[in-house]
DNA sequence: GTCTATAGGGAGATAGAC
DNA sequence: GTCTATCTCCCTATAGAC
């Protein structure tokens, strides 16, 4: 904790306070620890962010914007089904691994916000969640269009939950952990061995 | 908000600190909130609890308790491996939205605690998912024992993100969503349409 | 078991110098 | 763009009467 930033400035308070947020929630993160973090004093932050709520807001649009360029850059280019749905499932647990702590915020903060602060984000969020509609009404089968919202949720639900649990620096690369939850989400669980995935490892603790 | 319980006294305080810890989160919550929705003044509150760390704890081992009571009254009775899965699976979505404010706690405001808070519940927690990767090593075939504790955390994953989007008073029944989780996650997506579950209905926003 | 009163601390935010 | 100093508010928790 209280790691002081390498470059103060815009950018450098708004990761401090997506890091903060990340892991003590949104009322429990004070303007100034954030300062801190960043090298300058609370009073600078007020320079950069009208109000704690307007920093807030904008870790979470970054964290919206590292998702939907993600989700672009990986193109059209992979075309079957399969591992298609696999690429997507990578780059969205990259964003919550590898691109910085924006993207987290969304999952461990943004309902630790007060009710009105997250309406502003709802509309940002729309957009990404569209694009995974889109997305599994391509590559499920079967699936009647009006339940692909449905396995949406509970898709995002599994891959979320891993940033409470997954180590990152553990046995089980993100590699493998995509490709368990995309196998495990398309041909779910009774028809296992047709595949080999590696070794999985949580954390210490649940 | 602020809806005044019918009866105060320790139970009272104890589910109007549940409901309020589901809604704000732990650092979001006063006190005084708590107190008000009990229909007492805050001071009466540290009648009850020594502190309002005592107070959250004290939520998450009822939220706990009402979790391990579902779970044991499933029994073994259920025996083809697919149906006792999903009378598991109802039973743990009936811990969410049916029996009280408490096991919501554990999935809503358990990561809003300072991280003292929370390691006094892991212990409780653990004898909860020791029972699940039971099950699951006694339903699901074919995968290998030491992939069942992330599968599990999937599992998990998948159900307990329903409390922030499913409305049980919508078109969907708690019944429907839970043979959706459990079809789902022992058959995945593409074998689609084998079984009917209904029409699924998820709130207005995401 | 609940109350009034209050201690003691820390929060978000502003004013104005440099 | 960052600082010091400070305002105002509300938090958790305690003391002690009833």
């Amino acid at each position: 904790m209280s790691v002081v930033a390498d470059a103060p400035g815009r950018h450098g308070v708004l990761e401090a306070a997506a890091r903060r947020f990340v892991a003590q929630g949104y009322a429990a993160t004070t303007v100034r620890q954030i300062a801190e973090d960043s090298g300058i004093k609370a009073a600078s932050i007020y320079h950069h962010f009208a109000s704690k709520e307007d920093l807030f807001v904008a870790v979470l649009d970054e964290g919206i914007r590292v998702m939907v360029d993600a989700f672009e850059q990986v193109g059209p280019s992979t075309q079957r089904g399969d591992l298609r749905l696999l690429a997507h499932v990578r780059a969205h647990l990259g964003t919550l691994f590898e691109h910085g702590p924006f993207t987290a915020a969304h999952v461990t903060a943004f309902f630790t916000a007060p009710a009105e602060v997250r309406d502003r984000v709802v509309p940002v969020r729309d957009d990404y969640e569209r694009r995974w509609n889109r997305l599994l009404r391509e590559t499920v089968e079967g699936a009647p269009d009006r339940e692909l919202p449905l396995l949406r949720l509970l898709l995002f639900g599994a891959m979320n939950s891993t940033i409470e649990w997954f180590d990152p620096d553990g046995e089980t690369t993100l590699d493998q952990l995509a490709a368990l939850i995309a196998d495990q989400f398309l041909h779910g669980t009774t028809s296992w061995g047709t595949t080999s995935w590696g070794t999985a490892s949580p954390k210490k603790e649940s």
